[in-house]
DNA sequence: CATTAATATTAAGTTATTGTTAATAAAAGG
DNA sequence: CCTTTTATTAACAATAACTTAATATTAATG
């Protein structure tokens, strides 16, 4: 679901913008750049990147003066912006922040600490967006947030084992999960009930989602074919 | 609305703490510690912070463990992860955004520069958890701002708790709340009250906006729907 | 095709969770 | 300080969900 991110390279010196952008599209991002603070604010606009990365001393516009006008565009608000500079005086971090910062990052930079931490940040961004458990399937969707499902346009609620055993099979569409597996997963390790317990529930969930839904795996446990 | 952020303190040198509380404290943050990994992964269970400033290397249990831990909490999804160490190596600090960190900041660090991060980020926080002070439903609408809401164009009063239920349930129309998370959003944490209280004030939901709207979800909570 | 093992089905029994009420405690308001 | 409102608790009732047990059916194997 989450889509490819974007990330805005912002720096004068065409090597670094070189070596940030070969190392971030390998790391399978859409990149960008821009080669001061002025191009930034524009492509920023039209781009709509998850990240900026910002050097602070450039020509025309620097850094901070760009995180100023990049904070006022509504468009950008979940735009993170991450300085990059060989500038460590104190003075120059604090205007950063000042400025609006959600990051600042000291030159020279490693590119692969670098990528962890925009993986740790776009991570972040995704949990916040995506507090959504939903599995769609060819016929039917399982939304785990309202605990219901909803096929042919219509809900059907089902109750709580019913659901994580449906929940679990509709996971992985065609694999089979034993009955051990099921019964660690749906019911825990420390409750132990019968056998019958799971065809039960099983036969439960044909009878309002559909037979053919559900395939036994003789020996083996159930699958979920779509 | 949005409350005194958290800050969970985590380092064995009771020196760093004491300065890193101190500072933090004055800033305004809500301030609790920690000296060691298990302590620590104890405490944010209950303090549910915002932030946990976490040093790497500590007795019993090291900052990666703990965060490790801390990263499965659900109720710790919002929780940004910060560690803090004078251990640079480039491996210690990918291993700790493997474990999940949100930020590695090297030791020593200036309390300045510290505290503009953290304000960047609680800043990142609000920005992103767009609490709206109306909710506007179907059926009528819920103003936070008068405390009361609003159905076939008569105010309805709540008291407190009832009132928080209403906001929290009809936030998300249709998503099931946990008593967990009901608890802990509309009681507040350290705050333990008995099993049939939340009962009890859907029940006087119901009675006062009316039973459809209020549905259960045996075994898991209850939710809102329009 | 007979035998066996595994699964399906049903209904009844059991347990767990929630609903309700009323009594009491705590807070808020005058 | 008294009154009113709100919050919590406790006891019990109601209900939904879950499990089991008994029996039937199916699939696999030699």
């Amino acid at each position: 679901m989450s889509k490819i991110p974007k990330i805005l390279v912002v720096d004068d010196d065409p090597d670094i913008v070189e070596i940030l952008s070969y190392n971030l599209s390998l790391a399978g991002y859409q990149v960008k750049s821009a080669s001061n603070g002025k191009e930034c604010v524009k492509k920023a606009k039209l781009f709509l990147p998850e990240i900026i990365l910002l050097d602070v001393m450039m020509p025309e516009m620097g850094g901070v003066e760009a995180c100023l006008l990049l904070k006022e565009i509504p468009s950008l608000v979940n735009t993170r912006v991450i300085f990059l500079s060989a500038r460590n005086e104190d003075y120059t971090q604090l205007s950063a922040f000042d400025a609006g910062a959600d990051d600042y990052i000291s030159k020279p930079v490693k590119p692969k600490i670098l990528l962890k931490k925009i993986a740790s940040i776009i991570k972040r961004i995704n949990v916040n967006n995506n507090d959504q458990q939903i599995i769609i399937l060819n016929d039917f969707v399982i939304d785990r947030n309202k605990f219901l499902i909803i096929k042919d346009n219509i809900e059907i609620n089902l109750p709580k084992k019913e659901f994580e055993l449906l929940f679990l099979l509709g996971s992985k569409p065609g694999s089979v999960f034993t009955r051990d597996d099921i019964m660690n997963k749906v019911w825990g390790s420390e409750i132990i009930v019968g056998d019958r317990t799971i065809d039960v529930h099983i036969r439960k969930l044909r009878e309002k989602i559909g037979d053919l839904y559900f395939k036994t795996v003789k020996g083996v446990g159930y699958k979920f074919v779509q």
